[in-house]
Parts: C-alpha cells; sequence; structure tokens
DNA sequence: ATAAAACATTGCAGGGCGCGCAAGATCGCT
DNA sequence: AGCGATCTTGCGCGCCCTGCAATGTTTTAT
C-alpha cells in the first residue's frame, strides 16, 4: 500500500535526499562535539558525508543549521496542537503536544545526545534549538491565539510562546546536563508545573 | 585614586573610545534600517563611523554585536538585582532590577526604537538582545540562586532566569511593534503579572 | 521502451566576514 | 620630555555563503 498515511509516496530520490542529510547532520554533530564549532570547517563535514562542499548549502543555509535545523519538527507540532480539544487550557495543550517532539528525541537519543551536548558548549546556539526561527514562532502564535480565541496580536499568545519555548529548551538543557539523562518529559513536566503555578520559589532547605 | 562613585577615572582616551563605539553602533543601525541586514557592509559602517574596517572588529566580535552590542547593561542589572532586599520575590526583584534598563531604554528612546525596529525585521537577534548571551545569563542565575538560596545547579533559577528573559524581550517586542509607543515599564509589568499568575488565560471577549 | 521534463550534485568564481600580525599614532604617567 | 601602554590601521589569509552553468540521475509522459 502506498497510499497509507499522509505522505503521497516516499520515492528514491526523496530517500536519497533524507539519507544525505541524515549523514550530514550526523557528521557536522561528531565532529563538533569532538573538537568545537569553529575548528570544524563545511568543507571537513561535506568531506564526512561524502559530499561536495557546494552540496552542503543546498541542503542548509548556513553551517548552524546543520546542527540544530528542524526537520519539520515544527509544523508537526503545530498539527498536533491543533488537534488537542479545545476545552484543554492552553499550558496543557502546549506541554501534551510536546509529547510527540520528546518522543522524537528519545527514538533518536544518541544524536540528541550530541546535539545538546553541542548547543551547551555554544549556547549561541539554543534559541534556535526546536521553535527558534520566526516562522515557526509565528505558526505556534496563530494556534495558539486561536485556541484562547483572541487575535494573533493580542500580548498573550505571542508571551506564551515565548515563555514555554524558553521552559522547554531550560528543560532540555537540564536533561543534557545530567549524566543520568532523566526522562526528558519528566523535566518538561516540572518546568511546565512551574510556569502553571506562577514560579513560586522552592522551599529554603 | 580618584575614588569618587563608583568609576575610576573618565580620560581622554575612554570618552574616544565610548565616542567610537557609539558611532558604530548608531551608524549600523541606521544603514541596517535603511537597507537591510544583509544589504549593509561592515566597511560601509566603519566608513559612516569614519574608522577603518578592521577597528571596526577591536570594537565587535562580529556585525550583530553592532547592532545588539550589551555595553555593560547586563553588569549593571546584577549589581542592581544584588541590592534588592532579599525579602523581596524573585520575580519582583527582577522586576525591580529592571527600572535601570527601562531608564536607559528611555533615555536613548530613538537609538532603542531603530534597534528594535530592525530586531524584530531580523529576529534572528532577538535572543542576543538584553542578557541574550551565556556569561549574562550565567551571572544572572547564580544571583538568583543566591536569593532564593539553593545551589546554582538547582533547576529554579535556571528557569526563571530563562523564563523572564523571555518575558522581557516580550515586552520590547510589543512596545516597538506599537505605533504609539506605550511606556515599557507598563508592558514588562504586564508580563511579568501575568508569569506570576501562571499565565491565566485571558476572557474570551 | 524511449524521449522529455524535473531535479540533484558538482565545480568555479567571487564578495564578504572575521582574525592574526606588525607598524605607526595616540594617550597616560612620571 | 620621555617611556610604556594602548589604540588604530593596513595587509594577508582562511572560511562562509551564493549565483551560474554543466553534468548526471530520477521521474513522468508518450
Amino acid at each position: 500500500m502506498t497510499s497509507a498515511g499522509t505522505e503521497p509516496a516516499p520515492g528514491r530520490r526523496d530517500r536519497k535526499k533524507r539519507q544525505t542529510r541524515a549523514a550530514l547532520t550526523e557528521a557536522a554533530l561528531r565532529l563538533v562535539a569532538e573538537r568545537g564549532l569553529a575548528q570544524v570547517t563545511v568543507e571537513e563535514i561535506s568531506e564526512a558525508a561524502d559530499v561536495s562542499p557546494r552540496t552542503f548549502f543546498n541542503y542548509f543555509a548556513c553551517k548552524d543549521d546543520a546542527l540544530v535545523g528542524d526537520q519539520g519538527v515544527a509544523a508537526r507540532l503545530v498539527a498536533r496542537l491543533a488537534a488537542v480539544p479545545p476545552e484543554v487550557p492552553v499550558l496543557a495543550a502546549l506541554r501534551s503536544a510536546l509529547d510527540e517532539v520528546i518522543d522524537e528525541v528519545r527514538a533518536e537519543r544518541e544524536l540528541w545526545c550530541l546535539r545538546m551536548d553541542v548547543v551547551t558548549r555554544n549556547p549561541a546556539l539554543l534559541p534556535r534549538l526546536l521553535a527558534g526561527n520566526a516562522e515557526t514562532e509565528r505558526a505556534i502564535v496563530e494556534v495558539v491565539a486561536a485556541r484562547v480565541g483572541v487575535g494573533p496580536d493580542h500580548a498573550y499568545p505571542a508571551l506564551v510562546t515565548a515563555v514555554t519555548g524558553a521552559a522547554l529548551r531550560h528543560a532540555m538543557t537540564r536533561w543534557a546536563a545530567h549524566p543520568d539523562r532523566p526522562d526528558l518529559a519528566d523535566l518538561v513536566d516540572e518546568a511546565f508545573a512551574a510556569l502553571a503555578e506562577g514560579l513560586p520559589q522552592p522551599d529554603r532547605p
């Protein structure tokens, strides 16, 4: 069956593209994790992925994108968010929609460990992680606005999007910092719970 | 030793440096606001500020830094935060410490309008605005940790820092978007109030 | 099956960025 | 005035990123 879910047909071409893209990101992450961002050139990454340096830029607009590139996660997040029943509060809905992202992290655990390692060592990359670009943020803002029943120019949707994005990135950074790697879902839950309660100060020990 | 207030002694040299730095940022902002980020070269900025292109890089590590460069705002914010009485809750303390930043924005209103204009048109710059770099964030995290009475590796300080940073950037973006430019302090207050209340959904109209 | 259209990869050329180095100018201090 | 520290500048270099045109491969249409 070729008309399975939503995709029209993979085709050899698309498969090769995905392969090449994956090879480039993996090569980039491994090399940068080893030597540091500045000590790795696009030429070396392309070499490791066995493509021409010019081809690298057919896949990624810049070197950083090979490390934190989105790969359509954002679009799926938006779709998932739109599918959550409208009566669910916004924070809970966002948290629920993140389950899919968390699953993807689980599915490619090693790669994500590498990625977070690279990101924590190059904090300039952090904001670009997961919904870091303007287009994605805008899309999420619109869906959130629709959920709460206000216009997309209202302050609330943008605030919630920015703040929850920060909370998510915080949870992922924490996940990467712990050597024993607790479940990412728990860390995200903690952060979202703190948000929903107004960031109450923890009890002094 | 001229131990007047806090500064040792301005001196002609420092004055010239400040002048040059200011000239570079202003030139950069004006040119980029006019033509767009990609259509302005470092050479043109340096030309407009009447220094050599090489000198530009003695002041800023990259082109972007001339647009969103910190100028020590972060250090003052940290100092200010440490000066807030310990019994004040963290969110209120952060909000209070931001008064100084808000005053600086007021003092250089035109420049900040330009800057926010540039930032909104180039959203990749947004995270680097006001405490966007790793060192600054780390400093704020430490002060917050000390205030709350937990270690700097506890999750809470980092979460609060990341989230309030997002809220501040949200307020500034909103400030820039409004043609009538309401008082920035009010927008920051709104955002912080929403945070403290756990981001309650607004009433549907 | 064969031809045509569509697309991916590559090399080449080039502008711009960012930095290390060393010479010259300027400033602060005694 | 003179010395040391600091700042500016020119030069050169490697790297990033893009546009263009040629080649080869996959897909589609006939």
